[in-house]
DNA sequence: AGATTTTGGTTCACTCACCGAACCGTCACG
DNA sequence: CGTGACGGTTCGGTGAGTGAACCAAAATCT
């Protein structure tokens, strides 16, 4: 994608945001590094995303210090997100929010929670009992009354997020 | 883009969301729409977006709701956003949030302020004088330290956004 | 250790979206 | 009544996304 790199305002802060995770795809695989997700197959079998394009936008990732590769369990290497790569939970959890609001008929499929106390977080990222901003590590996702029950052929990514998760916590070895 | 319209996740908040503002040029048109520009050779000529695709976004916004066609001063059609276009604000700051945090050498571009108090308004949208959450319609763009000197030849939007201007108000008549 | 399966890609042919330039009818204005 | 601005449409060329098949290295099993 090609997008702005000739576009007028170079230095666009939106544009520049949007060469990165503007791309098809992209900000799907960032949300599943957020769930835990790390390995090539995972993303590839719970996004459905065509095998060559998930590697052409993990390298582009990589590339933007968003993801790292690193070796994982096993001497496996694993995609994990970066810092910087954290930074980016606002943009995930904004547009989630505005599909959560506009296109989601039996409620969220996903329910986020403050680790410490259990509550939900609000749209602004605040929990609504502490009232205090939420760490990303702190952040819990539980199933949602949108998220319909599990079916024998899932993927293992969507088994595992069929019960509480901590974000950024490995989902598997 | 048939992003996911087989997508597995049908109920992916995430991915319903991407559907529709997920495509090319999508999110800075209504960037776009949220500093005032209304027409159609106003969005062509600020983003350079070939005259074909900005006819089928706007189409596409239009049909979501995000984007309604209304008449303007003059007869004349003119975009704007809807209610629930305005919902998008999180989504586009988050992102332009990210790009000033990462790749703005010389500061952000533009700034954000309170109306009521003139004072910027910090990543979680909330002013950092009153510390009140700021709506949308009072927020302010004003020019940011990144910000080079207009040339002659800029386009009237940028030379009227070279001013501190209201979201949401028109550019021009 | 050797055989087998899983994993993490690559390759390839096909289609479709994007690009940029030219073109065109309508509306506003002098 | 002519002229230019405006809001699109049309069209050929090109690059990106798609899905299936293929492949080598790593992990697992016997």
């Amino acid at each position: 994608m090609t997008l702005p790199r000739d576009y007028t305002g170079l230095s666009c802060s939106l544009a520049r945001s949007l060469e990165i995770v503007g791309e098809r795809w992209t900000l799907l695989i960032v949300r599943d590094a957020f769930y835990g997700v790390r390995r090539f197959g995972d993303f590839a079998a719970h996004l459905g995303v065509p095998r060559a394009v998930l590697t052409d936008r993990l390298a582009t990732l990589t590339e933007a210090d968003v993801l790292a590769r690193v070796p994982g369990a096993g001497r496996r290497e694993v995609y994990e997100l970066t810092p910087k790569g954290v930074t980016l939970w606002p943009v995930v959890r904004a547009l989630t929010c505005w599909g959560d609001e506009h296109y989601a008929e039996g409620g969220p499929r996903r329910v986020y929670r403050h680790a410490a106390d259990d509550a939900p977080i609000a749209a602004d990222g605040r929990c609504t009992r502490c009232e205090l901003p939420v760490e990303v590590r702190d952040i819990l996702v539980t199933p949602g009354p949108g998220l319909g029950p599990g079916s024998e052929d899932d993927d293992p990514v969507t088994v595992a997020l069929s019960r509480p998760h901590r974000l950024l916590h490995p989902l598997r070895g």
